[in-house]
DNA sequence: CTGTTAGCGCCTTCAG
DNA sequence: CTGAAGGCGCTAACAG
């Protein structure tokens, strides 16, 4: 079972081996009994083309590239098993790319990064995730015309999956207005993406429209990380001591866990003292009972295949947008006021 | 810049395609002018050989399989990262093969995965995480010179990088006995494994070690996941309800969150009415306070490259076996007695 | 030292 | 409907 080519079928089959390829790529019209015989070997050889000989000739590698950076782990093991799924009827394979953090922030590495994918031509398309990709990166992979599509992520001149997280904000800030609070504290992660814009505005608008006054000492911006919810609750507690929220929202799972921490440090507790909601629905938050604003990670990822897929196979390069919306889910963390 | 190819440098740069070759491969002779000039034009064009044409002339794909079920997700992810610290030094590609649950059950499913993984050539060798491999499986791989490094998992007549589990369930049990605790319930993961066998073991030598009497009825099979952690706790306090342990080791943190839930529905505590400790060190366990079992996943990951890569470069079959050691990390789920 | 040529395994015209 | 031949981009002898 060394290494069957195509010439070892051709040879068994007795037939050229331009009539194994077509039946191998069911092109054009083979007689069935040729066919049937060229098959029959097939499988007796246990034969399957080779991808790199296969890609070569065809131009098409049979795999797409996924870019990620590797400080995303919850969030992108959610996505990856959507792209799984996505993947399956596709048959095709995957190669990861993960641009880790140093790299991500160091400009250069990053380019170097995308020209080699792209010239090394070992996809036919890639899906970046959560990738806030620049205006010239996206011309990059326009003008040697591998597909991208952006998941968890929109820029106007590329297709893109993301979902609107003024929606998500604004219903986890509902959920709280319903619960009767009123001092409702916000810790946010950076402002220098969509995600930590939209769900101040999807925060500042739920108030609005309720008529509660938005008070800034209680707006905090961080980082998406634990730490950083620790340290804005910290904050927080210290800050309004004499005047606390009733409720905390923050702008990740994971930032909740920070809060938590806090919380539990300065003696009080959730939800009790406080009510809390975070936003992503990691695994971790189903474990902590804590009831959070769900991202559909794994659609998006299914969804950004079948738009690559759609790309790549019509070699059309039609721009398209598909916006998903967060839904609450509720557990422990918040009580009624 | 569209498809530039080693022509298109050749020309410009004046020289033959095969001198291109030598100084992209700096191998032979050539000499420092015409070496810069082609550099030079290299950079130029900003050209970067074809994966696939580079692949099919050396029989060389420059990437590697890694083969993983989908659902060892929180593992999996530790171990990607070692992986692809790993592979950082060798520039190589990761291409990503998940066999799904159902795939992996379905015989038929799984063989075939391995036999296009293999006939497609796609990668140079392939990582096998957490995979049960078969002996029949192993020899696919031999039998066509790809090799395989088997990641926490053992099996005699193939490379592996495996974690003495035997010793970390002793850890863990000593701990406990150290704490005073003399009666100990073990939850564990299924049989038919390494795992669940080498931990029953080792809870067992220690136990006898400290001339514990080892109660059969406190001993308990399950699975890995959180359904069975909590079944097989609510079965252990419904037991021996008149004669309680006051420790439990489960066999991986899952189990240790199943089995607290069940413990919180009794209206029992952690550490205060039970002992918990787990296995494994997933993320989850730490913000659960839960001490633990750390195996050294990325490690795992790290190592499991460093020889496949040297299994791929060296071409000669070594079987090389190589077991970690985990390591307790003590948080606050544990009391004395 | 360097240009030329023959594959690597497959697909796709082009004749027949 | 089918065999033969050229080419995909690159590497590795082989002659200069």
């Amino acid at each position: 079972m060394g290494n069957v080519t195509i010439y070892d079928v051709a040879e068994l089959a007795e037939v050229g081996i331009g009539t194994v390829s077509r039946v191998l790529n069911n092109s054009a019209r083979v007689s069935k009994e040729t066919r049937n015989k060229v098959l029959e070997v097939i499988k007796k050889l246990n034969y399957q083309p080779n991808a790199m000989a296969r890609g070569l000739a065809l131009q098409k590698t049979g795999s797409i590239g996924i870019l990620i950076s590797n400080f995303t782990s919850h969030f992108f093991m959610e996505v990856l098993k959507g792209v799984q799924q996505g993947l399956k009827k596709y048959n095709m394979d995957l190669v990861l790319y993960t641009v880790s953090a140093g790299d991500f922030y160091d400009i250069t590495r990053k380019e170097n990064y995308i020209d080699r994918i792209l010239s090394e031509r070992r996809v036919d398309g890639v899906l970046a995730i959560t990738m806030k990709m620049t205006e010239e990166e996206i011309n990059k992979f326009k003008s040697v015309k591998v597909p991208l599509v952006l998941v968890n992520d929109l820029q106007e001149s590329n297709s893109s999956v993301f979902v609107d997280d003024i929606e998500g904000a604004k219903e986890a800030v509902n959920y709280l207005i319903n619960l009767n609070h009123k001092r409702i504290a916000f810790i946010n992660g950076c402002m220098d993406c969509r995600q930590g814009n939209q769900r101040l505005r999807g925060f500042k608008d739920a108030l609005k429209e309720a008529n509660i006054e938005i008070d800034n000492n209680l707006i905090k911006i961080g980082d998406f990380n634990e730490e950083s919810g620790y340290n804005l609750m910290k904050e927080i507690l210290e800050e309004t001591k004499e005047n606390l929220p009733t409720a905390i929202f923050t702008a990740s799972d994971i930032q909740a866990i920070g809060a938590l921490k806090a919380i539990k440090e300065a003696g009080y507790s959730v939800p009790d003292d406080f009510s809390l909601i975070g936003y992503d629905n990691i695994e971790l938050s189903k474990h902590l009972d804590l009831t959070t604003i769900a991202q559909p990670m794994s659609e998006m990822g299914e969804l950004g295949v079948e738009m690559l897929m759609k790309s790549i196979n019509s070699q059309q390069n039609e721009i398209i947008k598909r916006e998903l919306v967060p839904n609450l889910v509720v557990r422990d963390s918040c009580s009624k006021i």
